[in-house]
Formats: structure tokens, C-alpha cells, sequence
DNA sequence: CGCCGATACTTGACTGATCAAGTAACAATC
DNA sequence: GATTGTTACTTGATCAGTCAAGTATCGGCG
């Protein structure tokens, strides 16, 4: 049990220990997550042109692309998004604006709006994936496979224990 | 290799099988830190009355209060904050304008903005810690020291990995 | 058929985040 | 002591996120 000054409280530069583990992990958790956010939001929002992307916008188009011609409705995309999204009509409306996706009143139950990516849509993340492929693939080298899968794991872990709450 | 859909591909309604481990990583890492960040932004943002803050208002207490009397300057509160704020200023502005800090300009270098927290955003802290102390805790109940202190290790390398990007 | 509750969004108002450009003060150099 | 560069913010404009309240539609039930 040594005492030693963690990387991470050097980072923020903090001079007494964490209270806990559990407090350390969630710190690491928000800046490591932090720093993820920027480093791929950077990835989509510089793409030249009026193109540029939120990571929200990114996954929303993800998730219409996994769902082809059908579409989805609103609300099922923002049940599948990564990070709750309250605000996904304004999102698919500035996506709409963009013409990356087409939005069509369901004809069976008119309460729903079917969401379908677009030409454009499809052509952008064609651009996308290649990068992005490349940026997962560092962590698979940086990162032992089995050490990635016990992450997963220990967060699966911390989800269920937040759903609980 | 057993093809068995993850617990986070179901929860996002994924079909198709991640690229790598990689990838799903660091999914599982933005929809967990969304998740806690939700959990740990209701509990500093139901506080009653007026006194609501924001995940990033209270780590700039927390910060200012572990400076003690002295206070910091406005860009070194920023460059030990969890995550990135470039709002830094207005984010000051407003726990200033809740009374909830002081700001004062640095006689010896009038470039400066010297910021303490007051006697009103203690008495908030104060009441803020047991129950950030008893969240902290359910991690440390539900997931061993050994599994918390790997996963912060994890995240120290992916960290260095982005940095190094 | 008409009403009631539920569903699927939509809108308004407001707060917060981001980027770029600007200002003021200090520090170093000529 | 004027100039140039740097530091430490500050401000403006714009966009995204959040919560609450509203609207349209559907599916049952009497």
C-alpha cells in the first residue's frame, strides 16, 4: 500500500490521495472519456466544407446505416444511440438540413417518423470509416486483447451496478 | 471465440458483431461515463433552491476548495479540471454571480484573476460529501480493489496512447 | 361512436459548450 | 523607453443539450 502519487492526481495536480479506489476509477473514467470524446470529435468535425459532424450526429448516421432501407423511427434511434440523446428531433432536423437524412411520416401509425441516411449520408461515413477504423486499431495495439475484454467487462459491470441504483 | 452477442451490443441493438475489442471498448467507455455522469450530475443538480450546479461547477468547488485560502487563478482552475473546459470564464461568472466564489485581480500580476471559493460554496460542498462519498462507495462495494485498481491502470495507458496521438 | 390514456414526437425557453478574435498586462530585447 | 512577443484572460457569435409543456395520432373500452 504504498502512498505514491497516482498519474492520474498528477494530471489534476492534486496533493492528497483519492478517498477511494471507487473514486479514483471514476475520475479516470470521466477524463479518460474526455479525452476519447475530443480525440474522435475532432476525427468527424474537421472534415472540410460544411460536413462537419457532433459524435452524436456521427452515431446517429451509424445507427441509420446498421438499419438500411427501412429506416427507423425517432425514438428507436435514440433507444440504440450510446449516449442518451433528449434532444435527437433537433439533431435529426440538423442532419435533415444537411441532407444526410430523410425523414418521412409513417403511413401505417402517423404518430412515428420513419429516418433514413441518405446518399450523402452514406458517402460521408464512407470517408469516415477508414479513419476511424485506423483510430480503434491503436488501441488494439497499444492495449493487450485480453486487457481490452476485462475493461469491458469491469464496465459492464459498473453499468449494471448504476442501473440498480 | 464464441460469436455470443456482448451485454453492451444488445443494449445498443447491434446486429453485427464489434470490429474489435477495441472498438467496443471504448463504446462501453462513452455509455458508462454517460451513465455516471447523469448519476452524479442529478445528485449535484437537485440540490433545491437555486444552489443547482452543473458536474463542471462542482469539480471547480472541489478544486478551489482543496487550494484553501489563497485561491487560483482562473487558467490553472482550468488546467486541473477532469475534463477540458474552454468556458472557463463564464463557467467562473456564473458560480460568482450564485456567490458561490470570489474573484479578485492579482495585485502583483494584474494579468491574473485570483479565484476562492466562499464561505456559501463550502457550506454547499459540506452538504454535498456524504452522499458523493456513499455514490463512490457502491463502486468500491461492487467491484474489488484488485478489478478498480486494473481498470484505472487501463485507462493511464489509454490515456498515453492519445496523448501520444 | 366518443372519450380516455398512451405513444411518438415537437416546440419553446433556457443553460451550457465551443471556437475565434480581442484586450490588457507583463517580460525581454534593442 | 519603445517594440515585440507572450500570457491570462474576456467577449461575441453560434451551436448543442436539457427540461417542461404541447400536439397529433392511435388503440382500446363502454
Amino acid at each position: 500500500m504504498a502512498p505514491r502519487p497516482s498519474r492520474l492526481q498528477q494530471e489534476i495536480k492534486q496533493t492528497r490521495p483519492f478517498r477511494s479506489v471507487g473514486q479514483e476509477a471514476i475520475l479516470a473514467l470521466f477524463k479518460t472519456t474526455d479525452m476519447l470524446r475530443r480525440h474522435f470529435g475532432r476525427l468527424v468535425g474537421q472534415l472540410g466544407e460544411t460536413d462537419e459532424l457532433t459524435l452524436q450526429q456521427y452515431n446517429v448516421l451509424r445507427i441509420l446505416r446498421g438499419a438500411g432501407a427501412e429506416g427507423l423511427p425517432t425514438l428507436e434511434i435514440a433507444s440504440r444511440m450510446i449516449e442518451q440523446a433528449p434532444g435527437i428531433t433537433r439533431l435529426l432536423d440538423r442532419l435533415e438540413a444537411k441532407d444526410l437524412v430523410a425523414r418521412q411520416r409513417c403511413p401505417e401509425d402517423r404518430r412515428r417518423v420513419t429516418c433514413r441516411i441518405s446518399k450523402r449520408g452514406l458517402a460521408l461515413l464512407g470517408r469516415l470509416d477508414e479513419q476511424m477504423n485506423r483510430s480503434d486499431g491503436v488501441f488494439d495495439a497499444a492495449i493487450s486483447a485480453a486487457d481490452l475484454r476485462r475493461l469491458v467487462e469491469v464496465l459492464d459491470r459498473i453499468r449494471k451496478v448504476l442501473e440498480a441504483q
